[in-house]
DNA sequence: TTCTGTTTTAGAATGTCTCTAAATTGGGAA
DNA sequence: TTCCCAATTTAGAGACATTCTAAAACAGAA
């Protein structure tokens, strides 16, 4: 177990976010490298552009890299096209990203402004509308937003 | 029939308009009642702060009636704080409101920006997830999202 | 190492919405 | 009716999220 893992080293860790970012058809540069590291840590993770680039600035952090905002945006905007991200829409004004690509749902909590996903299969939606012929269900968004218990003292 | 009805003139249109504001606690105003007629034209309405505005501006109008902007934000802010209202996060980057205030969820035509309603006795979610003692929940958004069927020709 | 198309960048620009402070208005009191 | 005052409207500035622009830096192939 020693022998086989012991040349592992830090740089390794960049290497499945390198090999996802060519699968996606993307160039494995510095900042797109590091967004990765700081987003696919094992945990879903729901976040806006401007929470990602003050926690990249911050440093010193581990997937520290000076970057500028609109990288942060376009690169954003790129692995959602790419399919690495998920966007979501909990407050007109600004927009959520989300790493769970997978199709689920949402509970928000307007009070702590924090977002949790609800899998699919724990969940059940019937009685879809009749779309007609033309079109298709793209996805089904589903937001449940909670609030502290009435007579709750916060 | 004639009789009765013969000196109800274009003028009592706003009457209940009149009433609903003052119900509502806010006083009729000019703007606010050409706001109302606008919207309140019997049939559920979807639209932005702009799209409002446009049709307002936009002379001749049953409800056209000189009006600023800001006027525009301020009316639709205090209609949604007063019940008249509700809003909707269809995209990021501006509020939808909705004359429809009853509990319902929302069809999306992306491709024509277009939303209907779907009223919640024609589908229902079964497995709301559990959340706490602490919490209640506010309420529960879905917008389905649709695009044209794949190998149609548009 | 050189080259070329891609990516990053700072800063300007855009779009939506809110704020500010002054002018106007609605509706009660005189 | 006229006067009055708090509520409302307004133009314009300001705030915020996001996109655009055009120039500099970079990645990777040759």
């Amino acid at each position: 177990m020693t022998s086989k893992t012991s040349h592992i080293n830090v740089h390794d860790n960049f290497v499945p976010h390198k090999e996802r970012l060519l699968a996606a058809g993307l160039r494995p540069t510095r900042q797109r490298l590091a967004i990765c590291e700081w987003m696919f840590d094992g945990r879903d993770k729901h976040f806006t552009a401007e929470e990602l680039y003050r926690e990249l600035s911050a440093a010193p952090h581990p997937a520290g890299q000076p970057m500028s905002l609109a990288t942060v945006y376009n690169t954003l905007k790129g692995f959602t096209e790419a399919g690495l991200l998920s966007t979501l829409n909990v407050d007109s004004g600004k927009m959520y990203y989300d790493t769970n690509t997978s199709h689920h749902y949402h509970l928000y909590d307007a009070q702590g402004r924090h977002l949790s996903d609800i899998e699919t299969s724990a969940m059940s939606i019937m009685g879809l509308p009749d779309i007609g012929d033309d079109l298709e269900i793209d996805r089904v968004d589903v937001i449940i937003r909670t609030r502290p218990k009435a007579g709750q003292f916060p």
